[in-house]
DNA sequence: GATTAGCACTCAATAGGAGAGAGTGCTAAC
DNA sequence: GTTAGCACTCTCTCCTATTGAGTGCTAATC
């Protein structure tokens, strides 16, 4: 379905008004902010004609009209035209990131906050689980008598560690030589290849320190659990708070409980995504709680790994905005990882 | 001043039911939910010399009573009794905790959520910074060439680090052995002792790897930096939205733009708390978004750095709760803190 | 045939007013 | 000192009238 030029026209001024002041619009204005040629009985034919065909609706008989979403999603679509960030905007998120940041996760989160300041819509970014990354580095380290530290280094620069108790007799070179044990069977492996078998190997080779083995591979398995899992970083929920469609508390309650269960958010996106920033209108949403929400989203690549960065705000979003900073952002995103990591 | 018995039971009575409710107290309720042997003509008579005396208000002419401030203030000084944490609920904490929290910081993190969750208030606990901590163990790790990484340990278990670079000439055992001289140098030094002399010292012992220096030097120092802050940790900031009192949008991001600006409420509390639980009512709080927000906190003390606990709520609030759940804790942490570190 | 001016019509939003209800404060009796 | 009784006050809710933005239709115009 295609639409005329005039109707594009009309229909892409309702919605540059009706984002901005949350208002239904009417005839009369379409006219007057466009400097249109035409009169405001002619829009309103068109208006008609674009409502017949569910671009837009009317709230009540005589008022003015709103988008629909499916109004949205083809402007979206078929006409919009993304807005990337300005030279000056870029050079504030690279300023900002000025190497400050120690690894991937650090480098994203700080983009995600930056993509909440300058769009005022709520970001969120989902960091890919280890699961991908490969066991770069193990080592044990004695801390005080009785207590020793499981430090564990992935490739992409991610530590993790966790106190284990030990035995007050072991000594440091013992506790150093069972570390290069660990690393020579683990060394190189992606974390989800870690066997059942590599584990009772290092049982069995170290016998002898039976108790400490144990502890380790505890430690190491928790490591391993938590980190399997994705995490969500959100900024600038706030900025939802200044959307005049959710000035009610009730609605705004249901959102930020969903924004707290970190996993609803993940179910809700796709499993991988593609090149393209991703759009999803309102009812286009699975989860109740979203039917009002948009959300803008990519996936950006990290030696293998897929994390996913977004933006969520109201239907009546400046989508053009929203993909054009994401998009930007992408690209910067996977420029510093190919440089750094 | 003092009051005499039956007025005290009337604010009583007043206080529980507006707590409950939200809604002002008439004189036929006080009468009957407590089901007193007076009328509820006299109940008026002394509620109106109570209102006098400051301790009520009446929002317009003819509407029931209100606790005013100083009546809450009255209530918790002269008549409160704390409401400790029961037998249940200190199980469910105590399973809660269970051993799975890897410092101290992790440990009130928890019960902090847990705050927040029985009380439904909003919990906050500020972790004392590392200054106080003793150095405990430094050690610099090759992870790959040209790269090693920073690690430190203080005596409260906290592990930091930070990845620096290194020259791709230098070994294994050179890296070993400048971490041993750190060691030597910083061993047992509280954070806030070390001196700049003593870096100089390192400098000096270790002149011919000056570079590696110079970076693990400066990876220690921003690693002090960073964890010379006290962090804030906010939970159950939802739960301000249950109160009728922030049904208004606006007031509610005003508070939420507080809460996420970590430092605000830090100002708000003073420097050191005595053994205590503080209470805070309303106008008594400095910052004037939390005017109509009341606070009740207490400092945890840990090997000689204080953090300090709290929960915040609207005005009209379970004092005897929240007061009884952060005493309850307050000990269970100090048992916990002295136990395992 | 498309466009436009004109006008009646619709419906939300706002304001004003009446009535109900909760609760007080006062007075007079106990 | 306490209480019953009653007038009074003030909010809240419902109702109605009014306003005004904006439409939809019709008939005239380009």
């Amino acid at each position: 379905m295609t639409l005329d030029e005039r109707k594009k026209l009309i229909l892409e001024s309702i919605i540059k008004d009706y984002v901005e002041t949350a208002e239904p619009v009417g005839s009369r204005a379409v006219v007057k902010k466009h400097g249109l040629k035409i009169s405001a009985a002619t829009v309103r034919n068109e208006m008609s004609d674009l409502e017949d065909m569910g671009y837009l609706e009317q709230p009540y008989t005589s008022a003015g009209r709103i988008p629909s979403q499916k109004g949205f999603r083809y402007y979206v679509d078929c006409m919009m035209e993304q807005e990337n960030l300005d030279d000056k905007e870029t050079e504030v998120l690279l300023h900002l990131l000025d190497d400050s940041f120690q690894e991937v996760n650090d480098l994203v989160q700080k983009i995600g906050h930056f993509l909440a300041q300058i769009t005022n819509y709520t970001s969120f970014v989902i960091v890919p689980s280890v699961r991908l990354s490969k066991f770069k580095y193990l080592q044990l380290i004695p801390i005080e008598p009785g207590k020793a530290l499981v430090l564990l280094v992935t490739d992409l620069g991610v530590v993790m560690h966790r106190n284990i108790e030990v035995p007050h007799s072991i000594t440091a070179p013992e506790l150093d030589l069972m570390g290069r044990m660990f690393n020579q069977v683990l060394a190189g492996k992606k974390i989800t290849e870690i066997q059942r078998s590599d584990l009772q190997q290092l049982r069995d080779e170290l016998k002898q320190r039976r108790k400490v083995i144990d502890h380790a591979l505890e430690a190491i398995e928790s490591l391993l659990d938590n980190s399997n899992e994705e995490r969500v970083i959100i900024s600038g929920a706030l900025n939802i708070m200044n959307e005049p469609e959710f000035k009610d508390v009730d609605k705004l309650k249901k959102i930020m409980a969903f924004l707290e269960e970190e996993t609803q958010l993940m179910d809700m996106l796709p499993e991988s995504l593609g090149d393209e920033v991703d759009i999803r209108i309102g009812q286009e949403n699975q989860a109740e709680d979203f039917k009002e929400l948009s959300l803008v989203f990519a996936g950006y690549r990290s030696q293998g790994e897929q994390g996913k960065l977004g933006l969520m705000g109201p239907v009546r979003m400046e989508y053009w905005k929203a993909v054009g900073s994401l998009d930007s952002v992408r690209e910067i995103i996977e420029e510093i990882i190919r440089k750094r990591f």
